[in-house]
RNA sequence: GGUGAGAUAGUCAAGUGGCCAACGACGGCGGACUGUAAAUCCGCUCCCUCCGGGUUCAGAGGUUCGACUCCUCUUCUCACCA
């Protein structure tokens, strides 16, 4: 039992400090019941989740299973430094007001993963500003900026000389001391917050706290592009909120070697079944496409439910195995007769004309099924199916 | 505070008086091929209903027949020295 559980606990992790002390946690819960913290924190910044983000709420989840209580850190404070961790984006200051939307918005995707009977979500703000001046000097007493220089992306922006902040020295020290604060057993968070999540053992140790949190960290999940990290900002993400023919298509859009990857994250598959996957594949007697298909219905219905992912399935199917048009598609009318060029602009299916013409030129757009080119084609009363490429589809009635 | 360098399309990055709507790379889009993949190949990638035209190279002025390219000021970024 507790070796199933340790074994669970350290799948896909990249990496565990203090691995002990996680197991005696988990002891204590199956011999004496007792319950232990789990911590993580979240930007307040970006309310929308994604795929990426899941990793670490289902291995939280997965620690409620056995006993955690999870802290849903939301970092209202330290967003207002900014982490240095990775890239170095200017932060926009946030509302006191902002921060409350999104924490809201949070919980309602939060909790699709979560038990929220074993979650208490809270605010470093609170503990932090009551720290006051005194506090956040002696806070910065504990450390010292040659080891502050250590951390690898410090390192290097100093070597280059690119601009490194006080107050971002400053932030893995808050980070650190909401684990006092917190008392936190244990701490989880990507690759990229070692150095962060090093820190809460560090200050719990300073501050005497009497127990030095555990550390487990995850892989960071690449985007679609199987490059870069999953985020927002950078487009390549799959949003826990999307609709599901939406995220049925995009788990089904990434490359072979990408899936896998997917699948050892994602999965609620054990890692055996996997392989049994990844073999199936390798000698041919398992298509890689229908593996896909059944890791994008898993992840599907895991946000909504096993029907929709199948009826997303099933739209899939149609739209591009088959080449039909979509069951549902936005409709637009006019009240006159349009150019083709306009009315692909005003379907939204092209930013601009000349978009439109370019499109038109390559062969993209068909109406009706049929593929045009004659740019200046006028669209007189009547019905009519737009499509530029193979995904884009818009409904045109002209009256 | 002083000195120097720089600001070019989504990003990086050429261009130092006309040949520039601006080389190239990446990204994005489209086509072919497929498993809507990936890889590969080809095309497109400021706006405007065609011909052709319009607005761009941090901002504001100026020099010039003509400026992304020269001059002045402004704003911002970076480096070196204090």
């Amino acid at each position: 039992m507790l070796k199933e559980a340790l074994s669970e606990i350290q799948r896909g992790s990249a990496e565990i400090i203090d691995e002990q002390r996680i197991e005696k946690l988990l002891k204590a819960y199956f011999e004496k019941g007792e319950t232990y913290t789990v911590k993580a924190g979240f930007d307040p910044t970006a309310p929308d989740l994604h795929l990426g983000h899941t990793v670490l709420l289902q291995k939280l989840a997965l620690f409620q299973k056995y006993g955690a209580r999870v802290q849903f850190l939301i970092g209202d404070f330290t967003a207002q430094i900014g982490d240095p961790s990775g890239k170095s984006a200017t932060r926009k200051t946030l509302s006191a007001l902002d921060i409350l939307e999104n924490a809201k918005s949070y919980k309602e995707q939060v909790f699709k993963i979560l038990d929220e009977s074993k979650t208490d979500v809270v605010f470093n703000s609170e503990w932090i500003n009551a720290l006051g001046a005194a506090g956040m000097l002696t806070l910065t007493t504990t450390f010292n900026v040659a080891r502050m220089l250590e951390r690898d992306d410090f390192d290097k922006r100093y070597k280059n000389g690119t601009s490194i902040s006080i107050s971002e020295f400053i932030y893995p020290l808050l980070q650190g001391y909401d684990s006092v604060h917190l008392m936190s057993d244990i701490e989880i968070g990507g690759t990229d917050q070692k150095f962060n999540l090093l820190m809460g053992r560090h200050l719990q140790r300073a501050y005497e706290v009497g127990k030095e949190q555990a550390v487990l960290m995850m892989p960071i999940l690449e985007g679609l592009d199987g490059v870069h990290k999953m985020s927002k900002s950078l487009g390549n993400y799959i949003g826990v909120t999307e609709e599901p023919y939406e995220m049925f298509g995009k788990i089904l859009s990434v490359c072979d070697e990408l899936m896998w990857r997917y699948y050892e994250l994602l999965s609620a598959k054990t890692l055996t079944d996997i392989e049994a996957l990844k073999s199936g594949v390798k000698d041919g007697t398992l298509h890689p496409k229908k593996v896909k298909e059944e890791l994008a219905l898993e992840i599907t219905a895991r946000f909504h439910s096993s029907s929709a992912a199948q009826a997303a399935k099933d739209e899939f199917d149609r739209v591009h195995s088959n080449n039909q048009i979509p069951t549902e598609i936005d409709e637009f009318s006019s009240h006159e007769a349009v150019s083709i060029t306009k009315a692909l602009v005003d379907c939204h299916l092209t930013p601009s004309t000349s978009q439109a013409r370019r499109d038109i030129k390559q062969g993209a757009v068909r109406i009706n099924q049929e593929k045009i080119d004659n740019e200046a084609l006028q669209l007189e009363s009547g019905e009519y199916i737009l499509q530029v490429g193979k995904r884009k589809f818009a409904k045109l009635k002209v009256n």
